[in-house]
DNA sequence: ACTATCACG
DNA sequence: ACGTACGTGATAGTA
């Protein structure tokens, strides 16, 4: 474009985003992406926007209430903690905690990472826990800074004076696996899995005379394992709406499910987890406090037990190798860039995304295919829901009060049958409802 | 700008 | 011997 041409600024951008437009049309053309991105992201835009543009209402007063509670409850474990030290300084500066906790307390570890620091997550506090009353105090101070700074304080000053509520923005092309995220605020990250957090997620609310209703995919990684792995038994089981986590203990440690123990299910669970992730003997055995050969041991009991789920990761461990990305089921690329990286960690890393992306990958089509068709589906049923949030299998509502039972019915069925007509799964989806005046009631 | 930490699925 | 669980974003401290 030559700077005298008479094209307004206006009129530049708009011949930008076309040139852009067709070439990346193009490229959709050319490799074959056409159908999923009419199919799964296209009809997703504007029922996104329509999401940031609603918001979600948030209770200021209830937020400022936690800051100053929190605050209360952090000035006295600082209190505690400089006094169990003897000596003032700044817990929040990991340089000088790891000063205070193995030199100052002599308490047992070592430096790590490259920068040579003393590492003191949580992980580390809570091994040193026992050993002395110092670590924590730490892991608690450090909750209560987090749920005031991030969510109490940061999230509250997002608040619409106006309007009481918070509008986030997601992104739809942010991920190597296709999730959404969302940022400024992150509504995708409110705490739930302690008392104190669900605090913050009680302020979030529905507007008088309407509910906020929450419905979330039940185990949706895991049903897609069984289901692309092709594994007989792990497909019965969701198919008969068993426990899968005790199944699996039972499987792999040999307890009869009459005789299921928490512990033993807690450890199968970490596995199920773990065979998300891509599994490692390291990282199961780092998740529940076991060496790592006995987590070797565990991992060897479950290929054994579940033979598939070994052959698919090694296929597609192949397949990332001589593609260089692994496919969802709608047919979603996942690039998987150190796939054939000379250093062995790298590479390993490199394999555990393979082996993860077309699990999370898939959730993530099958939630937006549902999203995508939602809206419509409400309006034909003539119910009044707007949708509000996305938190990567979880879908938040807010509804008349009058309206909410046959929305929950209608979400509910929209979202288990996402995936037809285009591929049909082997193992049903479930999904769980319920709703509430606030957030954490509706789980 | 980078690192460590931690909130979520 | 090495040193990793998968995917994100926000905050505070460090340099």
């Amino acid at each position: 474009m030559r700077r005298d041409d008479p094209m307004t600024a206006v009129g530049q951008r708009a011949d930008a985003a076309l040139r852009l437009h067709m070439l990346l049309k193009a490229r959709l053309v050319r490799e074959h992406m056409s159908a999923f991105y009419e199919t799964i992201e296209r009809p997703l835009a504007p029922v996104v926007a329509a999401m940031e543009d609603a918001g979600v209402k948030v209770d200021r007063a209830a937020l400022a209430e936690l800051s100053r509670d929190f605050a209360l409850r952090i000035a006295e474990l600082e209190r505690t903690i400089w006094r169990d030290v003897g000596s003032e300084f700044n817990i929040g500066s990991p340089k000088q905690l790891g000063d205070v906790l193995f030199e100052k307390l002599q308490l047992p570890g070592g430096k790590k990472g490259k920068t040579g620091a003393y590492g003191t997550d949580a992980g580390i506090l809570e091994t040193l826990a026992p050993l002395h009353p110092v670590p924590a105090q730490v892991l608690e101070w450090r909750q209560l800074t987090k749920l005031k700074s991030t969510y109490a304080d940061a999230l509250g000053q997002e608040i619409d004076s106006q309007t009481g509520r918070v509008h986030t923005s997601f992104a739809l092309a942010a991920t190597a696996t296709g999730r959404l995220s969302s940022s400024e605020p992150n509504i995708q990250n409110i705490p739930i899995r302690t008392e104190e957090g669900r605090k913050i997620r009680h302020a979030f609310v529905a507007e008088p005379g309407h509910l906020l209703l929450s419905a979330d995919y039940s185990q949706i990684e895991l049903r897609l394992a069984a289901h692309v792995a092709d594994v007989a038994e792990l497909k019965q089981a969701f198919q008969a709406g068993h426990d899968i986590h005790a199944l699996t203990a039972s499987e792999v440690f040999g307890v009869p499910l009459d005789r299921m123990d928490p512990q033993t299910r807690r450890r199968a669970k970490a596995i199920n987890f773990g065979i998300i992730y891509g599994i490692s003997a390291f990282g199961l055995g780092n998740q529940i406090g076991v060496p790592q050969g006995e987590a070797a041991a565990f991992i060897r009991a479950y290929f054994e037990r579940f033979p598939g789920i070994r052959a698919y990761m090694e296929k597609i461990k192949a397949e990332a190798r001589s593609a260089g990305f692994v496919e969802t089921i709608f047919g979603r690329k996942c690039f998987i860039p150190g796939i054939r990286d000379a250093n062995p960690m790298r590479r390993a890393g490199a394999e555990r995304q393979a082996i993860n992306a077309p699990l999370q990958g898939s959730a993530a089509d099958i939630i937006k295919r549902a999203m995508g068709r939602l809206p419509a589906a409400l309006t034909a049923a003539g119910l009044k829901a707007c949708m509000l949030l996305q938190v990567h299998d979880e879908l938040l509502f807010e509804t008349p009060e009058d309206e909410v039972e046959a929305t929950a019915r209608l979400v509910k069925e929209v979202m288990e049958t996402a995936c037809a007509p285009r591929c049909e799964l082997s193992v049903p989806l479930v999904v769980e409802t319920g709703w509430a005046r606030s957030w954490d009631e509706a789980h």
